[in-house]
This record gives C-alpha cells, structure tokens and sequence, in this order.
RNA sequence: GUGAUUGUAGCUCAGUUGGUUAGAGUACUAGAUUGUGAUUCUAGGGGUCGCCGGUUCGAACCCGGUCAGUCACCCCA
C-alpha cells in the first residue's frame, strides 16, 4: 500500500476550470467589450449622470425578499467565516438544522453577492440621501451574480450597466432616458432597434376594470409572455387565476389594440374611459412622443413605439416601463429595459424618494454587434507597431526608437527574440500589428529603417528620425 | 430548481457489434529556404478519450454517479 503511494509523485495539481456560468474573457473579447461599455459611459456622462460603485457583497437582509420568492433563491449566499472555530460549534450546528427546515440562517451566512444594481443603489440612497445633491443621477457598470442555472445568453455572473434618477418625479428624466437608447445605439452603429413604452399605470387601470388592484401581478406576468406562448394561452392562463369571463374580454380587447402610436392611445381612451389613473398613463406617454418628435435627429435609427403589451416582470415599478428590442433581423430579444419606480427605499425606511432608470444588457448588445458584424477594425488593435528583431545590434537601436514613438502616443513593441521573418510577420499578423518596422544591418548603417504596412504591402524606406512623424500620420 | 442532450489533440471533428499501439484536417515546431508573410513537400512533438466507479478476459464505446457545455421550462439581463 504505502508502495503504491510512493509511485504516484504527491503534486497539489488542479485540473484548470471555472465555476458553472462563469467566462474568462480573452483579450479581443475585453477590447469589444469595452468599446460597448466606454460608449454607454460616455452617454451617461453627457447627460450628467455620475459613477458609482458598490461592494460585490451586501448584507443578506438587505437583499432578501425584494426580488420575489423565486429571486431570493437565486441570490448566492457568502458561507461566514471561522465556522469551524469550536466555540461556534453548538450555533453552526443550530443554524444548518434551521437551513434544512428551510429558514434563512444568520448564524452560517451574514452575506451575499449583490443579484443586481438597483438595490444596492437603494440602500447607498438610504445611508447617504442627506448628503447627496438631489436629485442624484447615477450610473454604475458592475457585475452581478445570480445561482441561475445558464444557458445561451445568460450566465451566474455578468455586467449590469444602469443609469438611475433618486429624487425627482419629473418625466424630463424619462424622456432622457429615451434620448439616452437613442444615442447608444447610434453610437454602436446598431441600426433599427425599437424603444418600446407602456405606463403601469395603465396596466393598473386595467387591474382596477378587471376585477382590483390584486390582480395587476397576474394580469401583468400573463400578459408578459404573449408574444412567446400567444393569445390565447394567455387567456388561458387568465382564466385559471380566477378571472371572470367578462374580465378576460377586455384584456382580449386590450391586447389587440393596433395601429399607430396615437392610435392605440386614442382606442385606449375609449377602452378605460372612466380610469383618472389610466387618463395619467395616457397623458405621459403623449408627452413622451411629443418630446422625442422635438428631439428626434437624423441621428436616430431606434424607433419609439407604445407597447400596451408590454409588462416587465419586477413589480416595483409604478410609472412608465421601458423595453428595447433588438433589431428584427437577430433573434436577440430584449437588449435593454427600465422603469419609473414611486419608491426607492422605503423598505430602508427612507420614505418619500421616487426613482427611474434604464439598463443596458451588455451580454446581450455583444452577440448583437458579433452577429450584425458592427465592431470597427479599430477595436481589434492593440499595438500599432512591431520592430523586426533581426539581432543583437539592430534591435538595440529599436530601443530608443521605440521609446521615441511611445513618446508620441504610439503603442508598439520589439519582437523578442531573433527569429526568422516567417515568425515575426506571423506575430504580427496574428496580433493585429498594422506595421513592421524592420532594421537590418543595411538600415542601421543609413540610419533608415524599412516601414512596411501588412495589409497593404506597400514599403517604405523612413530615416530614423522620421519615424515617429511618419507612424503618427499613417 | 425540473427535464432533454453533448463531452475524443490548442481548435473543428472521425472512431465499425466492446478487441492489438485512438485517427484526420487545422494549428504548432524543425528542415527544403542565411532579409519579406503565400503555396508545396518532408519530418516531428502533442491525448489521464471530462472525472470517479461498475460490468467484462478486454471499455473511447455498455451501466451508474458526478462535473461542465448546449437547449427547453421556471425566471430573467
């Protein structure tokens, strides 16, 4: 036995993985990436939206119990340390008998990964509202993590990317957030999405026709999935929440209301005529087209549409609810959302702060672009330029020419050992180099090196000092 | 959390009813080629067949479990 042992060779190797639905991002990932997440930024930035970023971990409590049954258990959980120590052992062994009977345990876990930005951003507003200029603008682009079980398009951590308004009930925010979409897609070049709008207000009215206030969480998460399970599985399943007959009629009638922007909130009038709530839904909305008409530029390529079907799940929002849809020719849904929100932080017991805020689904505008072919060359680049290492004297010289274009802005570097040409170019090519800079004997006694552009193949012979000028214009 | 399906070289994939030493393309390395990327040719390295266990004289193949990917549901970005 202790023979066997002694042959296998005791290493602590590890066979490499990574946690289920969780991703490395390699370098060409990171720079498209980043290209999505800096034009989003610079969006925010210019409708005076200001950073903020929160720990990866909360309390538990100040996380439990908003997101719905289904979300709490979805929140992954942070063991508490020093477990083991012997002078916790009889509450360790307490708290995992109360964990199987299914209760939330303090004594084994006292925090958790934050599931998304909103509620941290809630509490930051709770602590800090005395201090803050209201109302407080902010934008936060931060990874989230949720014990989802992954699939195409979703994963157990990923970035969120919101911007929120704390402390104002004016609709200008909501019509910068509209302004806002607009810009983003522009910027990306992603032609042709939909900026669809819809109120919860009038989702209420017709909570309010429909039987009361307690069935807009039904009406809402059943009208929700129309377009994936149709028309009439919705009714369907209307009807086995204890809707009436009559009641399912108009949701039908709801539904199926058509035609322009205006036209649908004309129908609408007549559909929930004696609503003062629904009139408010109706009216903001109006404002909204009518702002976004004024606003509109030739810049624009999203359009803004009045989506009475549209529900959003998270019930906390009250106002005006926001979808984008990715553009019809990819089969990406929702690429973005958001909401007007009455009350932010109530349950810190904070009362009297109203809120509204957009998201970006980072993920999401990523398989977007890949798909539509919509990333610049320019993204790709890292260094502009590698110098030849043709040997011990001639990459001397690169040396100081190198510092010399660095100096100037130019990111390049030096091939890092004497290789053959077939190597170097290939390096080159691989890492998405636009220009060699090659030095061989014959150059380093003219003080002249070879320039030459690996896409084109057009060569040039450039003095040394030369260079630097050379490269900046090129 | 429920169900289905996949896992073989760095990558894309073959692999017969279970049978000797598990293959191809591509990529990589060296040479033909001592200063210009291609093509071609030659040679070479590279595998715990996801992992653990079981059945068998014998398992990449059959069975069980487990991990991971993909898809659907729930829910969601």
């Amino acid at each position: 036995m202790a023979k066997e042992e002694k042959q296998k060779p005791k290493t602590n190797i590890v066979k490499p993985s990574l946690p289920q639905g969780t991703r490395d991002f390699g370098p060409e990932i990171v720079r498209k990436r980043q290209y999505i997440l800096q034009s989003i930024q610079s969006v925010f930035e210019l409708y005076g939206f200001q950073p903020l970023e929160t720990p990866a971990m909360e309390q538990l409590e100040t996380l439990m119990g908003k997101y719905g049954e289904e979300g709490d258990k979805l929140i992954f959980k942070v063991l508490n340390n020093g477990l083991d120590h012997p002078a916790k052992e009889v509450t360790a062994r307490e708290g995992f008998e109360k964990l199987l009977s299914g209760k939330n345990v303090k004594e084994l876990t006292e925090r958790a990964l934050k599931y998304d930005l909103t509620i941290p951003f809630a509490r930051f507003i709770a602590m800090n509202h005395g201090v803050l200029v209201m109302p407080f603008k902010r934008y936060q682009i931060q990874p989230v993590w949720r014990a989802d079980r992954p699939q195409k398009g979703r994963y157990r951590e990923f970035y969120q990317c919101d911007a929120d308004v704390a402390g104002s009930r004016s609709l200008i925010n909501e019509a910068e957030f509209i302004s806002i979409y607009q810009e983003v897609f522009f910027k990306l070049n992603i032609q042709g999405c939909e900026i669809r709008i819809n109120s919860r207000k009038i989702l209420s009215a017709l909570a309010e026709q429909c039987g009361g206030q307690h069935q807009l969480t039904p009406i809402t998460i059943a009208i929700d999935k129309l377009d994936k399970i149709g028309p009439d599985k919705v009714k369907e399943e209307l009807l086995q929440r204890g809707l009436s007959s009559d009641q399912i009629d108009t949701i039908e009638k709801y539904l199926s209301l058509t035609g322009s922007n205006n036209e649908k909130l004309i129908a609408l009038k007549t559909l929930l005529p004696s609503s003062s709530q629904a009139g408010e839904g109706i009216e903001e909305i109006e404002y909204l087209l009518q702002v976004n008409e004024k606003m509109r530029s030739s810049n624009d390529r999203s359009t803004l549409l009045v989506d009475l079907t549209l529900a959003r799940g998270l019930n906390y929002y009250t106002g005006v609810i926001f979808e984008v849809k990715a553009p019809s020719t990819v089969t990406i849904g929702s690429i973005g959302g958001g909401g007007r929100y009455d009350d932010l932080t109530g349950t810190f017991g904070v009362e009297g702060i109203p809120g509204a805020g957009i998201s970006f689904g980072v993920d999401r505008i990523y398989d977007v672009m890949e798909e539509l072919q919509l990333f610049p060359d320019s993204v790709e680049v890292g260094s502009k330029v590698l110098f030849f290492n043709l040997g011990a004297a001639e990459i001397l010289a690169s040396f100081s020419l190198a510092k010399e274009l660095r100096k100037k802005g130019i990111a390049c570097e030096l091939f890092h050992e004497q290789a053959k040409f077939d190597k170097q170019f290939k390096y080159a090519e691989k890492k998405n180099i636009p220009y060699v800079v090659i030095i061989g004997s014959t150059e380093l006694e003219e003080n002249i090196c070879t320039v030459k552009n690996i896409k084109t193949g057009k060569q040039d012979k450039i003095g040394f000092a030369e260079l630097g000028d050379f490269l900046v214009k090129a």
